[in-house]
DNA sequence: GTCTATAGGAGGATAGAC
DNA sequence: GTCTATCCTCCTATAGAC
């Protein structure tokens, strides 16, 4: 192996990893606009400019490929855990929520299949998926216990419940429907789908 | 026509109507577990007992079963609206809300399209449908109104914001999460989701 | 690994007898 | 209106040449 040789294999390996990525972010996109069930591999396949066999070179099945963008979503939810600037928990919480609303305005976020699918059972027998899922809830769980300690969150609620209503609002349809109205900006949207979750519609 | 032909044509007529009852109700269990997308006509009919093409003569596409399965949840929501006995607004609102919840848990609330979907279309189409939102939004509209008036709900808030909510609270994917967890009751987790809803996550 | 072409099968919808 | 049997379209997945 002369350093040429090595310098191919190591461009040609980025190629086709530039690709995979291509195809995993069309994936993302449209799971997010249509969800698993309506989204076609030719579909992907056409966004991303190559054949469907090509696709399927990639990955073994539509399955597959929807998991690897769920792992894909929870991996970037991982690193932004992991490289948040120290605060206070409550604080963390609050921009999380904010910064998956964000991701969901951007049509990035694909919804949690909570329906029954092929994809959940894939997804509960995918590591990479399980290990993100689980490592996420463990820092948020963490922050909400500490928060909940220093009496700043509703004492009615288990931490799983306050957990849990995290990962939905990251999923709100709030969001769309307030963008359809058209009446606010996206900025102003999360403002008020932050209030209702954090403050409640009741005035206090 | 003599009274035995009319009576026989109106047995006739209810066995048809109690019939198209169990179409309807079965697709509206199997809109809420799976979704539309995942939903077959097959399946729906297999249910019922009655054969594919049976169906067919009573709802000529997926789609039409489907819309009036949301026509029915719909009209439901209209009468349940109507012969509420008469309270403050903002207790008619957490009513309401609880109201919804209930019947989520009892699988008896098909998820909102909030997706891009040939369903949707339908629906926006659909006089029957379109007329019930649009009285079930007078309504809780009202309710708002008042309630925003009287400084009981959170100012930050719109009413529009608060209307659509409330509508996804009815969807809200928290109930079902909570309910694997297996460590609570029904009534639990809607006083926790109803807690979420109208307090906020934060402490007060 | 990428393509074209196609197999294979699921599911929506219909024909036609009763 | 209900059935059985069938059509036909769309979609997942693969074969085989390059």
């Amino acid at each position: 192996m002369n350093s040429t040789a090595s310098a191919k294999v190591s461009f040609k390996t980025q190629m086709l990893q530039a690709r995979e990525d291509a195809i995993i972010q069309t994936a993302s996109r449209l799971l997010a606009e249509k969800g698993f069930e309506a989204m076609t591999v030719d579909e992907v396949a056409a966004n991303v400019g190559i054949a469907k066999a090509s696709l399927y070179k990639h990955f073994s099945s539509k399955e597959d490929l929807a998991a690897a963008a769920m792992v894909r979503v929870m991996q970037r939810a991982q690193s932004y855990l992991r490289d948040l600037p120290p605060a206070a928990p409550m604080a963390q919480l609050r921009t999380v929520a904010r910064w998956t609303m964000e991701l969901k305005l951007r049509g990035e976020m694909p919804s949690l299949p909570s329906q029954n699918s092929t994809l959940r059972a894939k997804l509960i027998a995918d590591a990479a998926y399980m290990d993100g899922l689980i490592d996420v809830s463990d820092r948020l769980g963490a922050w909400i216990q500490t928060a909940q300690a220093q009496g700043l969150l509703n004492p009615a609620l288990p931490a799983i419940a306050v957990l849990y209503t995290l990962y939905a609002r990251a999923c709100d349809p709030v969001l769309e429907f307030l963008r359809m109205g058209g009446q606010h900006s996206d900025a102003q949207i999360i403002d008020m789908v932050m209030a209702s979750c954090f403050e409640g519609l009741g005035a206090r």
